[in-house]
RNA sequence: GACCCCUUCGUCUAGAGGUUAGGACACCACUCUUUCAAGGUGGAGACACGGGUUCGAUUCCCGUAGGGGUCACCA
């Protein structure tokens, strides 16, 4: 498709929750489109259901797509406050005809149903009211206006993602326009604001298929001319049904607060249902630039958390270290004050290359990260606990010495003279970095070894060094390690 | 139940009437290596089934099965 700059997409959530993974995957998909031919996005709150409206979730909607980074054109549309438009369409399809008075009640509507379904058809309303005469209306009851829907042939969507769909009118039954108590449903509502509003395209869930017949009905009643449709396959949890709040963390909240990037979060959705050859890591200038809805699929897919964390990874390592560190400076002085200060960001700086491509999450990299801010002696992992036996302990005393005469601070000169070190006590550098690494950090795994020190700098890498030695002296001492010749009071003082 | 939609590795997907059916995630092995990752190399792994159409169908058509969606004075 060639780029249609009268393109006019929307995205039109009804505000009773958060945004989910399907919300934001549409408003996603109308946003790369109207972008990508030059056209423009609107945001309409689908309120017309007052009693299930709440302002938090606007503000959750609102919050959600501002972190998917998704703007919108022009002002917020709010379909309640459009009531009067749309009951004065409703009057003027009546006063011509094509809507009609309704007066039956619940109860008698719910019996209608209910007889339908036990006779094995689907459950529609039967029409009774739609030539009757209104002077038959019984007293008291206050009518619904619906709409008068041709009952014969049949109504064709050139749906732009699923094709021809075509279904036989008699399939649907005339819907309520406006409510008893004179409020617009929300089938009347799309259709007038679709309409006023220029929508050229109405890209949504595939949920939406049937809702599009009767729509197109409507507009072809009010003689106005119908957005194209685009019906996306629905996200699917990992069982395979419809996403909904039983799945977990369906809400785009969630994927950030446990660390998720907006760009991997875009890009995640976009490959949900569409694709560009063999494409996977995609950027948001691309995406606009390659979106289209010819490459959309048919069927529905299943949200698969693993690949979120990996394209996460993928985008994490291709971020900037400053904007990272923009990011998880917040998290990390949550309980770590100092990291917040010029001296934590500056040990943060010098070990993101390095840290950045280890993590799947920013949680992740802050928790990697967290170790430089904690407060000798360090608390060690069982693992670590294991690597800092007393053979290298010793070893560790005599690298605190030589440590101690070492000129100069930086990662190179760092690793020259501990590779030299251990090439003198004849071991591996493992035999040297692994114990190091656990005083050090106080973990097995960490950013690499030299990387860490420079980024500690030589104070506090002594001082961890020298907690530790401490810490065996006073275990030697009180017998808990079984001592060997080499466990001494200091076993770096002894090593000398 | 009625109507509508869908069906390629476990998952997301590419693909063409004739391909060794490609990629990604996950998995396994190897490699790199100071650890863990990342990276590199390799491996296992799919066209739901049955009929047609055709010289040839996984690809086109029809059924079947399975999955999903919709059937409100909700949106």
């Amino acid at each position: 498709m060639r780029p249609h700059m009268g393109v006019v997409t929307r995205f039109a959530p009804s505000p009773t929750g958060m945004l989910h993974l399907g919300g934001a995957r549409t408003a996603l998909f109308n946003w790369l489109y109207a972008r990508h031919h030059g056209g423009s996005f609107r945001l309409r709150l689908e309120d017309t259901d007052r009693k299930r409206s709440t302002p938090e979730a606007v503000a959750a909607i609102l919050e959600g797509l501002d972190w998917l980074g998704l703007d919108w054109d022009g002002s917020i549309v709010r379909q309640s406050e459009r009531r009067e438009r749309h009951a004065e369409v409703a009057r003027s399809l009546l006063a011509g005809g094509g809507a009609y008075r309704c007066y039956c009640t619940p109860e008698e509507l719910a019996a209608m149903r209910a007889e339908a379904r036990a006779a094995g058809g689907s459950a529609l309303y039967d029409g009774r009211w739609r030539d009757r005469d209104p002077a038959q209306a019984p007293p008291g009851v206050d009518p619904v206006i619906r709409f008068r829907a041709p009952r014969e042939g049949e109504t064709v969507l050139g749906d732009l993602v699923q094709g021809p769909v075509r279904i036989d009118n008699a399939a649907l039954d005339d819907m309520v326009l406006l409510r008893a108590d004179g409020t617009p449903t929300y089938m009347l509502s799309v259709v007038v604001d679709d309409h006023d509003m220029g929508i050229t395209h109405a890209i949504r869930g595939d949920d939406h298929l049937t809702n599009a017949f009767r729509q197109t009905q409507l507009f072809r009643a009010l003689d106005w001319e119908p957005p194209a449709y685009a019906h996306i396959p629905l996200i699917h949890g990992p069982d395979g049904a419809k996403l909904s709040k039983r799945h977990g963390a369906v809400a785009v909240g969630a994927y950030a607060d446990i660390g998720i990037l907006p760009a991997a979060m875009r890009n995640a959705l976009l490959r949900l249902g569409w694709s560009h050859g063999d494409d996977e890591i995609i950027d948001t200038d691309q995406a606009v630039r390659w979106f289209d809805l010819d490459a959309v699929n048919r069927g529905a897919a299943r949200f698969d958390m693993e690949k979120l964390q990996s394209l996460n990874g993928h985008h994490i390592r291709e971020s900037a270290d400053s904007a990272l560190l923009a990011e998880i400076e917040p998290r990390l002085a949550a309980n770590h004050p100092v990291a917040a200060t010029d001296e934590g960001r500056g040990r943060i700086l010098a070990l993101m290359p390095e840290a950045k491509t280890r993590a799947k999450t920013l949680v992740e990299l802050a928790d990697s990260l967290a170790f430089l801010f904690h407060e000798p002696p360090l608390a060690m992992t069982p693992k670590a606990e294991r690597l800092l036996d007393i053979e290298a302990q010793a070893r560790l005393g005599a690298l605190f010495c030589m440590l101690e005469e070492l000129d100069g601070w930086d990662e190179a000169g760092l690793e020259g003279a501990v590779r030299a070190f251990a090439e003198g006590e004849g071991v591996g550098l493992g035999k040297i970095a692994q114990p190091l690494r656990a005083a050090l950090t106080g973990s097995h795994a960490s950013p690499g070894i030299f990387a860490v020190m420079a980024a500690l700098g030589r104070e506090e890498t002594l001082v961890r060094l020298h907690a530790v030695m401490v810490i065996a002296g006073e275990r030697t001492a009180t017998g808990e390690h079984v001592a060997s010749s080499a466990g001494a009071e200091d076993p770096g003082r002894n090593e000398r």
